[in-house]
DNA sequence: CATGCCAGAGAACGATCGTTCTCCCTTCGG
DNA sequence: CCGAAGGGAGAACGATCGTTCTCTGGCATG
């Protein structure tokens, strides 16, 4: 028998890595079971529902990915280079393997529409990379609508990247932010 | 009963609509039956499989954005103007009712790590439109890269819209595109 | 009018899903 | 040593899925 927290890690670790490699809806509890080694009645315990479960992984991966970037962005010291270190931390992403695109956009295609938990569990945490990148423009002076439009960039490079399955992608958000930056400082 | 033409068409009009709303999975077979009034018979005379089905669907689907993308384009004369209604185009799609992000980007996310034949059509897709905006830009004499660019500026702001669900994510696109433009132009 | 054919309605089938239940074994307090 | 508690393995259950089959009725052709 598994101490209670280490059967949670384990589900969450496999259910998290099977939704994102295969799609939530085409990974059965059984398959969880199957993989974290823990009994489907342990699962059911800590985790009512299937929808439970799926929200608890997009939690903690979120904790995660503002955890990881967070690393990237105080390896500097300036607004500006913190910014660009976000998109240095989306490419070494992108390069990673089985990378398949971002969970959170992925997710809410395939639920977005039928489950609001889901729903809005993606919202927040796509408001969070906004809100970060804002937050990073305004200490340079600059009006938050530019961390909008990094944010886009950003979202954009991930749906790219894992569609047309290049890290081009990387290298084409961090110019394009270049010359955003640049061109908004000119202004000013 | 209904010529064969009619029921192709209602059949595929009814499964992109419920594909779209609801994702892919989440639609029934009987489900597209009721919505279009066709038989199950004459919808597997049709289409042998769901697969096949949906990937009409999409291939269906690419035309009519691409058809729908030229006359935003071919209504102004320069490439700039060109390129900005591409991103007028966004921001009118972003506000039609039932708006609900990009049926690709929605797909893949789904299904790409899955079905091969999606995955080829989204990927297709994508490449379509940055090949759009590449040739733009290249006939104004930038550098094909800030097409790409731009690219990821549109694939942003159908995910952002989608989810964070506002159309400021239309107005933010065509600043960025607008700052790109300039500051390519400037560097030239 | 009789006959053969095709389409529609919907039952049927086998698979799979999320979830629960049964049975058995281990473990631990008295 | 005994008995109760609880967890593991996996069967079971009801629902739903994609796909196929059955039955029936209308329609065209002779």
């Amino acid at each position: 028998m598994l101490n209670a927290a280490t059967a949670e890690r384990r589900l969450l670790d496999t259910a998290q890595a099977l939704f994102y490699a295969k799609g939530i809806q085409a990974v059965g509890m059984d398959e969880i079971r199957e993989g974290s080694g823990v009994s489907l009645k342990r699962l059911y315990q800590l985790f009512p529902s299937k929808e439970e479960l799926v929200e608890e992984t997009l939690r903690r991966r979120s904790a995660a990915i503002q955890q990881a970037m967070n690393q990237y962005t105080e390896s500097v010291d300036t607004p500006r280079e913190q910014i660009l270190a976000v998109f240095d931390y989306l490419k070494d992403w992108f390069n990673a393997p089985n990378f398949r695109g971002c969970a959170f956009i992925n997710s809410f295609g395939e639920l977005g529409g039928n489950s609001a938990g889901v729903a809005e569990i993606v919202r927040a945490h796509k408001k969070e990379l906004a809100h970060t990148l804002s937050s990073l423009v305004t200490s340079m002076g600059q009006p938050s609508s530019l961390g909008d439009q990094l944010a886009l960039l950003a979202n954009g490079a991930m749906v790219t990247a894992a569609i047309v399955g290049t890290d081009q992608a990387a290298q084409d958000a961090k110019a394009a932010a270049i010359s955003l930056l640049d061109n908004a400082a000119q202004a000013a």
